[in-house]
DNA sequence: CGGTACGTTGAGTCATATCAACCATAGTGG
DNA sequence: CCACTATGGTTGATATGACTCAACGTACCG
């Protein structure tokens, strides 16, 4: 079912980027008038994909409302999820600026409002706004000082401290409700495909941290029951 | 024993940037010249330290010769090594950028001469040159994309096809002679901080591929034999 | 000559993957 | 409305890759 012109409401990227801290709250009056003008706006319904790995793109998303999983997939066709898109991100950039093509695929987890937004505004901005050149800089250095984090974690510690920590990576970006429920909804085979594992090995170990009270577990809503539990297994020190 | 003052060649940094293929190479001349001016001359030899992770550092490092890796400390003290770098390369560059503690450290695996340079010329230069700029922030995006293939890898395949993918990145990083040896030497352990696995386990695995007649081992020296058998272990299709 | 770092090998253990069967749910089409 | 199918979740049994621990060899170095 199509939905009608008037039901959309197109967020204007000046308020827009403000709201959701988005990179381009550092731009000019002017320059989020072009952004404006130029962006396309998308909606996405669970399941949708964005761009497919391997494939040249002209383009990078704004991610205005709802939640993307970032993935590539590897030799035997099982997806290894690299991060997670919410209100406010910004994907496939890196495509943009490295010029080459997509490394990785973007699905929809949670229905999307997005905004497609022309290579060319980017590298323009980044000539003309060297304030803006920094802070997507910083924005590229901080993801990869994750990717480092990730790599060592993943390379040792075990599936168990792993997944522990990855709930409570989850806990951080998409919060906790009244009632301790994670932010966000996710099958057991995409947890499993972020901690890098089986998905009978996280449905084992979910229903061990349920036995130890470390959680508790409705479907696919999971509740903290004892986050402190929880970082302790996962050894982080952060 | 200290070397005399004379025995130093200090690289000008114009001549060098274009030599090395650093990304300086897209500075003006008088970007150069301040660098060169700015920058200080560093020499170092096996097993130094170049910066620690968890410190703050004021500035970043140009590799003129020598080859150092770039690793991160595990919760039980086991190093995981993230990438190496070579004449020509940037470290460091991302605490900068980010305006983060550095999230990795550096050390020494052949003899060294770098120079280093503060904080504020990068800035200076991001502001002033945006081809350089976006330069940069090519780099900074392409490691990214190059630890994403990483994080994939690790979480999905085994420390065989690991083992041999590796050896096959090294033989294109730093090249083989015309005997077909690697051209960096490491130790056992080393390697294994690499593949994330343990130190007897790559001893094992490449006396198996010695059996296999798909590498020679003379101490830390590899010789690949048969690339093409590698290869087929290793599963990569790119 | 003793010390330290690195390399090698064997044996035993354990975490995790794999394989298989089964259940629940929801959507689909005749 | 019911059979049919697909998808996701769960559990058990089994296999095995990889780690750990321990002993020992080797080489270099002060």
């Amino acid at each position: 079912m199509r939905m009608k012109q008037q039901d959309i409401h197109i967020p204007l990227c000046n308020t827009c980027a403000f709201e959701t801290g988005s990179i381009f709250k550092h731009l000019t009056r002017e320059e989020t008038d072009l952004l404006n003008y130029e962006k396309d706006f998308r909606q996405y319904k669970r399941g949708d994909v964005l761009y497919h790995e391997g494939t040249r793109i002209n383009g990078f998303y704004c991610i205005n409302k709802g939640i993307i999983k970032v993935y590539k997939t590897g030799f035997d066709g099982k997806e290894q999820i690299i991060r997670f898109a919410k209100s406010g991100d910004i994907i496939a950039y890196r495509s943009v600026l490295s010029n080459e093509v997509a490394c990785t695929s973007a699905k929809v987890i949670e229905e999307c409002q997005v905004c497609f937004i022309p290579s060319e505004i980017l590298s323009s901005f980044i000539k003309t706004n060297p304030g803006f050149a920094l802070e997507l800089m910083k924005l590229a250095c901080h993801e990869l000082g994750e990717a480092n984090s990730f790599i060592t974690d993943i390379a040792q510690k075990t599936v168990r401290e792993r997944l522990a920590e990855i709930l409570l990576l989850l806990a951080n970006d998409f919060g906790l409700d009244d009632q301790n429920y994670l932010g966000i909804s996710l099958t057991r085979e995409e947890l499993a495909n972020i901690v890098g594992t089986a998905t009978e090995s996280v449905i084992r170990l979910l229903s061990e941290f349920k036995s130890d009270m470390l959680v508790e577990l409705n479907g696919r809503k999971i509740k903290l029951v004892n986050p402190k539990g929880l970082r302790k297994i996962s050894n982080v020190f952060n």
